[in-house]
DNA sequence: TGTTTACTACGAATTATTTCGTAGTTCAAT
DNA sequence: ATTGAACTACGAAATAATTCGTAGTAAACA
């Protein structure tokens, strides 16, 4: 259920692309580093026993099919690295986040509607 | 230079309560979870060969500290962490934490505040 | 049809991490 | 001085993740 950092780096690539070929996996991961193909392909095999991806046997290739969500994969990240890393604080990874990293304007402005939004459902809260 | 799960526990420990002895830490980490002391020991002594941690020999026993600040060690974790799960969209990550986790009150307006102050230095970004 | 090409399958080496057993040391109490 | 308790050191097993080589198969083609 937890993806490695491999892993992800396929789903990343399938996400992006939509159903792939293994080869047009590796070609998209060996523009970032260095990869062979067979490590692709059986990283691609794993997970399809795991149950990450689904194939399907075209006549020569495999086309290979994210079967997990963007957003849900990354919610069950979001959940493990807070515990590990914040020991569950979830407000503290935001402050951290913030502080270092640059968001735009416009994604700064996003964060703020979204957190009016909670700031009202919160009054019940300390 | 990026602890693992393991070692983040125990530099939480250390965090928490300052430098400690193998057998404290191992009695705040028996708390949670079942972990040998010799394994907590292990695991000391490597960190303290990568320079994660000092130590200080004491009579019987050595007093271990932690070399790394929570800070400086969160934000390399969170760095990576925006990279491998959210392709480096660091605000995603934020909205996906807002939307997915319960912050209290308080902390939502200590958010905002933050939020303000960066939103006055990025009038140059779009 | 025989050869080349583009694949998949699979075993196994490599590396990283976690775990703990055993042996040895030091100190304190009998 | 012996024994026992509380440690450390170290090797090595167990597990997990990553990597790739080699062999096999099927389609394409000369």
């Amino acid at each position: 259920m937890k993806p490695t950092d491999a892993e992800l780096e396929i789903l990343h690539v399938l996400w992006a692309n939509g159903p792939s070929t293994v080869r047009q996996v590796h070609e998209k991961l060996s523009q970032s580093r260095d990869i062979g193909y067979t490590t692709a392909l059986k990283l691609m095999q794993i997970m399809h026993e795991k149950g990450l991806l689904s194939r399907e046997e075209d006549a020569r290739s495999h086309t290979y099919t994210a079967l997990v969500s963007e957003e849900d994969t990354q919610r069950n990240l979001v959940d493990r690295f807070v515990e590990t890393a914040f020991r569950g604080s979830a407000s503290k990874l935001v402050m951290q986040v913030l502080g270092q990293h640059k968001a735009s304007r416009k994604e700064l402005d996003e964060i703020k509607a979204l957190l009016n939004n909670l700031n009202r459902d919160a009054n019940n809260q300390d």
